[in-house]
DNA sequence: ATGGCCGCCCTAGGCGGA
C-alpha cells in the first residue's frame, strides 16, 4: 500500500497540485490536513473523476479540516472529538485490516506557557489523551495501525535547522517533546521516517512562508510524522519526502511524506 | 541579527498558523 500524508494548507486552493500528486505517484491512500472547508464545498467530483472514490471527510469552515481519499474501500470511518472539541483535528478509516488515523494536532500559539496561552495548554492535553487512548483502543502487538499527520512536533535535534535556537520556540520545546516521545513510548509506535532517515541527519518536512528562499535558507522543521504500530515495521518499504511539491507554484508550507508498506 | 508570508473570512483587517 502507497500511503501518502500531507498538510495541503487549503484543499480547495491546492487540488490543482493535489492532482499532480495523485497523477505522479499513484498512491492509494491520501491523509489530508488543514483543508479548510466545509464537508458541502470538499471538491468531489475532481477527485473522484481522479480515481480517489471512497472519501472521508471532517471539515469546518475556514480552520483546521482532515480527508482521507483513497482507491480501495473503507470498512469503517470514525471521528473523533479530542479533549472534548468538535474542531475536526481527528479521524480515521480501516483498510484492507489496517486502522487509520489521521491527526492534526493543534499548533500551540507562540508562547510554551500553559499559564498564559490556553492554545499551548490545549496542544498538551491533547497530545496526553492519545497517549492513553490508542494502548486503551488496540493491542500494538496484534493490531495494525497507522497514525500519520501534522503532529506540530519536531522531536529530534535534526528535526529543526537549529536545535539550541528554537529549544524556546512552539512545536520543539522540551515538554512538547517529552509529551510526544511519552505518545509514541506508550504504543511501541516506529517513526518511519526515522527507519529511513538516520537520525543525525537533518530531515524537514514543512518550510515557513516567511523565507524569502525556503530551499537555500533551508530552514525546516520535522513535524508531519508517520508511525506505524510494531506489526507494521518489517513491511515498510519506502519512503519519501516529496519537497520537490514545496517548489511549485502557490504551495502548502508542507511537503508530502509518501511511504510504501507491504501489508 | 532580524524580519521576513500565507489563507481564510459576511472584502478587509484580524486571526491562526508554527
Amino acid at each position: 500500500m502507497k500511503l501518502v500524508t500531507w498538510n495541503i494548507n487549503s484543499v480547495r486552493l491546492r487540488l490543482p497540485l493535489l492532482l499532480q500528486l495523485m497523477d505522479e505517484y499513484s498512491p492509494d491512500v491520501i491523509c489530508l490536513q488543514e483543508t479548510k472547508c466545509q464537508d458541502i464545498h470538499f471538491p468531489r467530483e475532481e477527485i473522484e473523476a481522479a480515481g480517489y472514490t471512497h472519501i472521508h471527510i471532517k471539515g469546518m469552515k475556514s480552520y483546521n479540516g482532515l480527508a482521507v481519499l483513497s482507491k480501495i474501500p473503507f470498512e469503517e470511518t470514525d471521528i473523533y472529538e479530542r479533549v472534548g472539541r468538535d474542531d475536526c483535528r481527528h479521524i480515521s478509516v480501516k483498510i484492507k485490516g489496517v486502522y487509520l488515523h489521521n491527526l492534526y494536532i493543534p499548533a500551540g500559539g507562540d508562547e510554551p506557557d500553559v499559564t498564559i496561552n490556553e492554545k499551548f495548554a490545549h496542544k498538551l492535553d491533547f497530545v496526553d489523551e492519545l497517549t492513553s487512548w490508542f494502548p486503551n483502543t488496540y493491542k500494538g502487538s496484534e493490531d495494525k495501525v497507522i497514525a500519520v499527520g501534522d503532529f506540530n512536533i519536531a522531536p529530534l535535534e535534526h528535526d529543526v535547522w537549529s536545535h539550541k535556537q528554537l529549544l524556546k520556540v512552539v512545536s520543539h520545546t522540551p515538554i512538547e517533546v517529552e509529551k510526544l516521545n511519552a505518545m509514541k513510548d506508550a504504543f511501541s509506535w516506529v517513526d518511519v521516517s526515522r527507519e529511513f532517515i538516520p537520525e543525525n541527519e537533518k530531515c524537514y518536512s514543512w518550510w515557513s512562508y516567511r523565507n524569502r528562499d525556503w530551499k537555500k535558507s533551508n530552514r525546516g522543521r520535522r513535524l508531519d510524522h508517520i508511525w506505524v504500530s510494531e506489526q507494521l515495521k518489517n513491511g515498510l518499504k519506502d519512503h519519501e519526502i516529496l519537497s520537490g511539491m514545496r517548489d511549485q507554484e502557490k504551495p502548502s508550507d508542507h511537503a508530502p511524506i509518501i511511504v510504501e508498506i507491504a501489508l
